[in-house]
RNA sequence: GGACCCGUAGCCUAGCCUGGAUAGGGCGACAGCCUCCUAAGCUGUAGAUCGCGGGUUCGAAUCCCGCCGGGUCCGCCA
């Protein structure tokens, strides 16, 4: 199946191909968006001028004058050496309005790919709560997600949990050896903020004591020799402060369909076979009984990767390595959501699968990470604003906002609306922003409600609600989309049209940004149309029928996009 | 020091991959709009040497080189 933009564009590309081919060449057909009012597709004729010897100004002309009368195509006009072209709107704005009634939960999303993704991200230390800037890692992770699904991809959400680190052992020897009645009182009732106290106050021991130092490397060096019995103490360490982790991200609406264990990897004898055939490729070499390759020939400047240390015992990428090759059995494409932090260890590790011939090499979407105005988050030095905190106090303005405005609602609704509001704001105001752009973190940007935001989309589709609510139409309601020709109505049908194409681009380029910028636009003409275009009041019933489809079509393509997001789409606020 | 990323109005940001027609938005500022479908909205004004300098090109915010500023990494840590 096919949208209808998608066929206007290809009637171009064709015509422009079969009029090149006239005029006596062939070449790559780039077709692009002019500037508004000159066109909804344009062509630039200047690469070819060279090759067929004319001004491109000519070119245009030539191609421009060919064209008699197509389905989609309704004029085309030369101008300054660019081919303009005109959808036609009346069958765009039919074709649109149809396609979004009848596919109404799924317009938007693309035919079945048949492959399967498996997707991680977070993958934190399960030490203690997540904080702000490490945020991005689950909203970019999740927003993902739901793009692929929807993009027709059969997505594996995978949380890969480290309990074989310095990290975890620190934990675990803390909750063992501390007094609870040493430390100071929870930050909140939350297991995650309850444990990373131990976790803090053993870190920091372990830097003061020798003797502490000593037990938890034990500790370390018994995982990685998977002694079960350690390995469980440490599960049931971590197993506590992940509830705390799922919990909060459960509040954002993210969740996992597998958590991954590393020490499943050295138990299972597989990262033995990942260090005895890199061993063998030919490409390692060993120094004190350490194993390492040399990164060189793979152009990483002068560096050695250790994926064995002198005592025998692996590191955190070596195991890194079984996982993916693990993950590569299992999956078309893998995608993994990293720190920038993380650069180095990702190109390690995909040296290493290439050696390996491995099946699948992961795409990895690396972020920045978010800052303090003084510079980086940091638990230990208690330099942090916690992603627990970050929603409560969105939570508490969002009340404050609806309880301003909606004196007629109970506290019960308000608190829902709330609710919707700030996990919406939270997501969007991280997702709408590249992720290798630097964010340095201030609430009065955190919690924006106004303008570029989420309550300013969710609003337009509440808008659309409120319309809805006041006059139904009914899905198999045949309307006469072509009385929409006020100048708002057809920008808004065009802009509605493009919601597939975006879909696609998001997950091609693996850039979630772009549903967040389309939405917001939808949502900024919808207030245009909503400002210049009555619908109840439209007098003529037929154009009432017409603009009440236009409405209906705004919201569900505002409310699967707001979806794609992770964010609820409101009916009333 | 080396590698990678970022640098667009007072602040935030789109566009950069795939070069193209006057560089889009938002916040903040200023001036307006609720007898009318929710003003979390709308309109208008002011505000940009697209970090700097070269190069490639008919054409550069976009590609290449150098420089400057910020970040990340450079461990037999994870």
């Amino acid at each position: 199946m096919k949208y209808p933009f998608e066929l206007f564009k290809e009637e171009v590309k064709n015509f422009i191909r079969a009029s090149l081919r006239e005029l006596g060449c062939e070449g790559e057909v780039k077709i692009e968006t002019p500037p508004a009012g000159k066109g909804d597709l344009s062509f630039a004729c200047f690469p070819f001028s060279k090759l067929l010897k004319k001004p491109p100004e000519k070119i245009a002309d030539e191609i421009a004058s060919r064209f008699k009368e197509s389905k989609w195509i309704s004029k085309v006009v030369s101008e300054n050496g660019y081919v303009n072209f005109f959808v036609n709107e009346k069958r765009l704005a039919q074709a649109t309005i149809d396609i979004i009634k009848k596919l109404d939960e799924s317009y938007g999303s693309l035919e079945k790919k048949h492959k399967k993704v498996i997707i991680e991200h977070t993958s934190a230390n399960p030490t203690g709560p997540l904080h702000v800037g490490r945020a991005r890692n689950p909203i970019l992770g999740d927003t993902l997600v739901r793009i692929y699904r929807f993009a027709g991809y059969d997505v594996e959400v995978q949380f890969y949990v480290d309990d074989m680190g310095k990290q975890v052992a620190a934990l675990a020897w803390g909750i063992k050896n501390i007094d609870p009645a040493t430390l100071t009182p929870p930050s909140r009732d939350k297991p995650d903020h309850y444990f990373v106290r131990f976790y803090q106050k053993a870190y920091q021991l372990m830097q003061e004591k020798e003797e502490v130092n000593r037990e938890i490397s034990k500790i370390v060096k018994e995982c990685e020799g998977g002694n079960e019995e350690i390995l469980k103490m440490i599960e049931k360490a971590y197993m506590k402060v992940l509830d705390g982790i799922k919990q909060s991200l459960e509040r954002l609406d993210i969740r996992f369909d597998r958590f991954v264990v590393e020490s499943t990897f050295v138990k299972n004898g597989s990262v033995a076979k990942v260090v005895e055939a890199l061993i063998k490729s030919g490409y390692a070499r060993k120094e004190n009984g350490a194993w390492y390759i040399d990164m060189k020939p793979f152009g990483i400047g002068d560096k050695r990767f250790y994926f064995v240390r002198s005592d025998g015992t692996t590191l955190y990428a070596t195991r890194d390595i079984a996982y993916h090759l693990w993950k590569a059995e299992r999956a078309d494409m893998l995608i993994n959501v990293l720190g920038e932090d993380h650069k180095l260890e990702a190109k390690q590790v995909e040296i290493a699968l290439k050696i390996l011939g491995a099946k699948v090499l992961p795409k990895v979407v690396f972020y920045s990470f978010i800052t303090l105005p003084g510079g980086k988050m940091s638990t230990r030095k208690g330099r942090v604003v916690y992603l627990d905190d970050l929603i409560d106090e969105a939570m508490e303005r969002a009340y404050e906002e609806v309880r301003k405005r909606r004196v007629d609602l109970s506290d019960e609704r308000l608190k829902k609306i709330a609710e919707a509001v700030a996990t919406g704001c939270v997501r969007y105001n991280i997702i709408r922003i590249q992720p290798e752009k630097d964010i340095v973190f201030k609430w009065e940007d955190a919690l924006n409600f106004e303008g570029n935001s989420a309550p300013f989309i969710q609003y337009a589709h509440a808008r659309a609600c409120s319309i809805l609510r006041k006059e139904k139409i009914e899905r198999e309601e045949e309307i006469d989309a072509t009385l929409l020709e006020h100048e708002q109505e057809i920008k808004l049908i065009k802009l509605l049209a493009g919601f597939p194409e975006v879909v696609n681009d998001a997950c091609e380029s693996n850039r979630p940004n772009l549903v967040a910028n389309y939405l917001f636009d939808v949502a900024s003409q919808f207030n245009q149309f909503y400002r210049d275009c009555p619908v109840l009041r439209a007098g003529d019933e037929n154009l009432k029928r017409a603009r009440l489809a236009l409405v209906d079509c705004t919201r569900i393509t505002l409310r699967n996009g707001l979806q794609l997001l992770g964010i609820k789409a409101l009916e009333e606020m």
